[in-house]
Parts: C-alpha cells; sequence; structure tokens
DNA sequence: ATAAAAATTTAGACAAAACTAAAAATAATA
DNA sequence: TATTATTTTTAGTTTTGTCTAAATTTTTAT
C-alpha cells in the first residue's frame, strides 16, 4: 500500500464508525482535504485491490482486509503518539501531525517492539483505544460530560476532537485524562455546566462538554 | 524536499566522501538502483533548487545548501539507528532498512528529542559518526585492522560495509564495538591475520580485516 | 590522432495521484 | 411528478519520478 492508499482507508475507517452503512466521497474528500473526482479514482483502485467494496454512487465500506489494515495504521498512530508523550515529553496537542507520518513506516517487527517498550498501552494520549497486534480494541462505555447525571462523581477519559486549541484550553483548565470531575449544576439556558475539577469549581461551556468524554 | 530528493542528496553526500571532486551519474543510479536517464532528470532539479551543483558530464557536488541537507538526513538515520538497537533491542544488522524510512520524517523537534533523549550519542551502532544538531561531526582517526602494527592492542570502532552477512559474521565471532583486539601474525601469502578476541585466537581473512575499523 | 567503448544526456512515453470542467445520477423540493 | 439542486463520476490534463531508445560527449585504446 502506498502511502496516499493508506490515508484514504484510513479516513474511511474513522468515517464508518459514524456511517456505518456507506461513506460518502465528498465526506472522504473533505478530510483529506482534496478533490471528490480524485476520491473517486482512488476508490476504484482500493476496490480493484479488495480493500473496499464500492459501487458507483452508492458509498463505500471497507473489505475485511481493509478493515484490518486500517486497524493497523490507528495501531501504529496511536502507539507512535504514545511514545512522543510518554518518551520524548511532548504535549498531548503537538503529536498528531508528526504520528500522521510516523504511521507510514511498514516494519510490523517495530510495531510489535515498539509496543513492547511502551509496555502494551491500552490508550493514547487522548484516550482513543489502541489496537492490539490483533487489532482487538478495548471497549470502555464513555459518555461526554454533557450528558452526565448531577453529583455524581467522574473520570477523564478521553476527548472527541483533538484540535490543538480545545487540548490547550483543557491544559490550561488543568483537566487532564483521569482527573476527577463532578457536575454541580446545569444552566437550563445555555447549557453551561458548573463543575468539580481539582477541588475547585469552574464553568464550563456546552462546546465544551460536548468534546470531553468521562467514565 | 521529497523522500526521493533526499534519497539522492543522501547518496551524493555518500559518494562524495569517496570522490569529492564530482560524484558520477552512474554511480549515483548504481546505489539508488535506477537507471542514469532519471538520475539526470533529478540532477537538474536539483541543481534548480541549489542543493547541487551540476555541470552536464561534469558529475555533482553538493552546495553549502545541499551539504548541511545531506547532514541532517544523516543525522536522523543514525539517531533512529540508536534508537531501534538501544531501546528496542534490534540487532545491529537488522535496523538499516528501517531507518531509511524513519529517516524522511519531518519534524526538527523530533530529531532533537530523540536526540536528547538517547543522551546525545555521538556514534551510531555501526561506529558511525552523528552529526549534532549543527552539523558538526566528531572525527575519530581510525584505521583498518588490515593496516595496523602487530602485536598491538587496538579496539574495534566501527565497520565500513554494513551488511547483514558481515554483521552476522561479526556476532559469531563475538566481535563486537568496543572489543580488544590484538594482531599477532599476518600471513604473508593472503593476508590472512591470526588474532586475539575475548582471550581467544582465531584467524581473519583479509576481506574481513578490511572491513573492519580499529582505533 | 582516430576509432571504439563507455558514460551521459535528450526525447518521448508511462504510471500514480492529483486537478478542472462537463456529464450523469441521485436527492430534495415545489 | 416535474424540476432544481446536490453529489458523484467521467474525460481529459498536469506533475513527479521513473523508464527505453537514441543521440551526444567524454574517455580509452589502438
Amino acid at each position: 500500500m502506498t502511502i496516499s492508499e493508506e490515508n484514504y482507508i484510513k479516513v474511511i475507517y474513522h468515517l464508518s464508525q459514524v456511517s456505518p452503512k456507506g461513506v460518502n466521497t465528498n465526506a472522504i474528500a473533505g478530510m483529506l482535504d482534496t478533490k471528490a473526482s480524485s476520491v473517486t479514482d482512488m476508490l476504484k483502485k482500493l476496490s480493484d485491490k479488495d480493500l473496499v467494496s464500492y459501487q458507483k454512487y452508492q458509498g463505500v465500506t471497507l473489505t475485511e482486509n481493509g478493515f484490518r489494515s486500517a486497524k493497523m495504521i490507528v495501531r501504529k498512530h496511536r502507539l507512535w503518539e504514545v511514545f512522543l508523550v510518554e518518551k520524548l515529553g511532548f504535549a498531548w496537542d503537538e503529536v498528531h501531525d508528526i504520528a500522521e507520518e510516523l504511521e507510514h513506516i511498514k516494519s510490523e517487527t517495530l510495531i510489535n517492539k515498539l509496543d513492547e517498550y511502551l509496555d502494551f498501552p491500552a490508550f493514547d494520549p487522548h484516550g482513543d483505544p489502541i489496537p492490539d497486534v490483533n487489532g482487538v480494541i478495548k471497549k470502555v462505555n464513555k459518555l461526554l460530560l454533557s450528558e452526565v447525571e448531577l453529583r455524581k462523581e467522574y473520570q477523564c477519559v478521553g476527548v472527541k476532537h483533538s484540535s490543538s486549541e480545545f487540548l490547550q484550553y483543557l491544559d490550561k483548565q488543568k483537566i487532564a485524562l483521569g482527573s476527577k470531575i463532578i457536575v454541580k449544576e446545569k444552566e437550563s439556558f445555555d447549557d453551561t455546566l458548573l463543575v468539580e475539577v481539582n477541588s475547585k469549581e469552574i464553568t464550563i461551556s456546552n462546546k465544551i462538554a460536548n468534546n470531553l468524554y468521562v467514565h
């Protein structure tokens, strides 16, 4: 697989989680910052290689092969992110682009040795699960902070989108994965939350609450 | 720079060490396993980018820019090799191809953090020097085992070519970088050496002696 | 010095992955 | 249902890096 093919497969994998019955050409184009016509070309090629099943105008799904490949790319991406944060001391908002390159390094042995070196982590620095050597993904029932019950204690376990701005906001508020969090009040007008983290009370917008997973 | 451009620059850098007054088109083609005509095309492009100075039929040399870039690629390659051996437990004959991919990862920050993580090594697992962040390379006056004086103690510091077969031969003979070595006798007929390593006497062919650096 | 050999470059072509513009199919709406 | 809007595909180009075959330059050898 070329780097380009891998990027398509990965994007189709992620989009499949939202639209399992078929991913749209335009959606793929949007994610890859390319044109719909380029996507069509690539889908034909991926279909010939039995990585996706594709019929004109109907969207694509991953085949067994494509699904396996996708999980291995995601595995690489997330393991490299752990390495960058845990070993090299990068901040969690700095690692995505570098991991985007590292995920295309070919060697199977490399990634399995890296996995071992990192002590077989199950989650990456953003709380996303890392497929193991067989592609098995650990499930956690997490919910968005915006959906939790009042006055109950939760723990931060992940972020929905890992944009730099959002992650840096969390850093500034000293909210990290593992932080205990309790929603004290919910403002019914704009869904702003009054929460307790690190024994301090802060207010959190609905937009933030909609992007933070707790457990 | 594209990956392909980087590979050309790196090869020109290595060949320049042997032919400093101009590297031949064919030599480059040989190293990259490509055709001379492809090399000519690329040399024009690299020349336009001021990475090499090139005039038809006269061979190429690196410009200041090209030289700096080349050293950074070599720096990346060798730092990754150290990482693979020291941290991930690869054998020294297994790391070349993987480092060949890793050397093209773009981030400056990444490589400097890796350098720090590895404790700023000056040499890679094969004894080759690693350019520092400013491109400065530590020189060591090393000589080939075939050129040393009899009965004097030397230390292995590097290999000339790091082919798997050669490295595995050294492993088998328990010769590692840092091993003390003394040449006891030299057979004048075929230049075979009788040497002492690890308090054991072994015979070493001229071909081996011509590929092992000592100090 | 000249012919033969080797090395290098040019010219033209190809595959991969992208693009633009136009055509076709599907979805949405009056 | 007919029409419009949106999405997707097709057709034809472009760029990058490669190739083959032919032409040119340089080197070697007679």
